[in-house]
DNA sequence: GAAAATGTAAAACGACCGTTTTACATTGTG
DNA sequence: CACAATGTAAAACGGTCGTTTTACATTTTC
């Protein structure tokens, strides 16, 4: 495991933690065990490190929703949710720390809720044999919401939102 | 208008806006118009005016939220998206961005959200006019999932949301 | 084996943080 | 008129922020 992707991984748990604000250099130096120089030559700026945690958060979210089902979709975000906790989104979370006035980040966000807004289409679309975009709509806002909502609800929201979007499946169906 | 909404008022605007942890007391002070001396002697510190930010738009959104029905459950919420736009969760964001760490604050967002799934829930049985459980967390979801999703999907997030609300909800009828 | 690359440890940078204090002006009330 | 109460303006507080620099050690490479 080389420098930057020990960063990269250590930056990401403590920004998703504690806040990316309320992350400091020192917090960040310390857990990735490596001097400030260091962090520096790899980095660029905090900025810069919050930019490739969220790629990397992307590369590895997306992955895991490599699925053809709407049913898969949700059994991968309970996956998720076991493996990784819910603090909520940490896109729109970035987003919102930021004021949105960061080119970087929020160019990061873009990118990332167009790819995931496209999968989720896909995957509807896979799923019923033809297009539906106002379906795959609703799909998204259930995992949306399944996301937010399991930060207080725990992995109950998530089923909930399997099961509702089972019922939404059904429908568009028959 | 006395001082202390002025500054609440002032406040949750720059939180909303900007962030928590990235609105700095001399903006706080400069949009509400007073000496950062009157700002402490009546919000204490930065982390109770926090609270107290919290605690005014509970009040306000829950009062939004007084609706018989599901639908109008989410015709409140296109209401506020139009008037207040679309930035996400402010309970959950303070929670984020203090990494849950602050007792006030998580006690404050717990509340909430406890009052919210509550409203939810009675707003379901009287719809309905019997309780639901399972139906109640699937259309609170779908509220969670609108607020979320309308941050960059807009206005059409709470539309999909509310035209599968009541599909679930027809579907509870039957 | 010299030189270049890559790392650590730690001090220093100026800027800004939330908060308190000092000194003074205005106001409402007996 | 006196006197609390309540406000402003601005300096000062110690601490922490993100970032750069200095000085030195280790490893890689030709």
């Amino acid at each position: 495991m080389n420098l930057t992707t020990k960063l990269i991984t250590a930056a990401e748990k403590l920004f998703d933690q504690h806040g990316y604000m309320a992350t400091g250099m020192d917090r960040l130096t310390e857990a990735a065990g490596m001097s400030s120089r260091t962090l520096y030559k790899h980095a660029g700026s905090k900025t810069q490190l919050m930019a490739l945690v969220l790629s990397e958060r992307d590369r590895r979210f997306m992955a895991r929703l490599e699925v053809e089902s709407v049913d898969a979709l949700f059994a991968a975000l309970e996956d998720w949710v076991r493996v990784e906790g819910a603090r909520g989104c940490l896109f729109l979370r970035s987003l919102a720390e930021t004021g949105g006035e960061t080119p970087e980040i929020a160019q990061a966000v873009t990118a990332h809720k167009e790819a995931f807004r496209q999968r989720v289409s896909d995957v509807v679309a896979s799923d019923l044999g033809r297009e539906d975009p106002v379906r795959a709509e609703q799909i998204l806002i259930l995992f949306e919401g399944a996301t937010q909502a399991a930060i207080y609800r725990g992995a109950d929201a998530v089923s909930a939102a399997r099961s509702a979007a089972a019922i939404l499946m059904g429908r568009a169906r028959s």
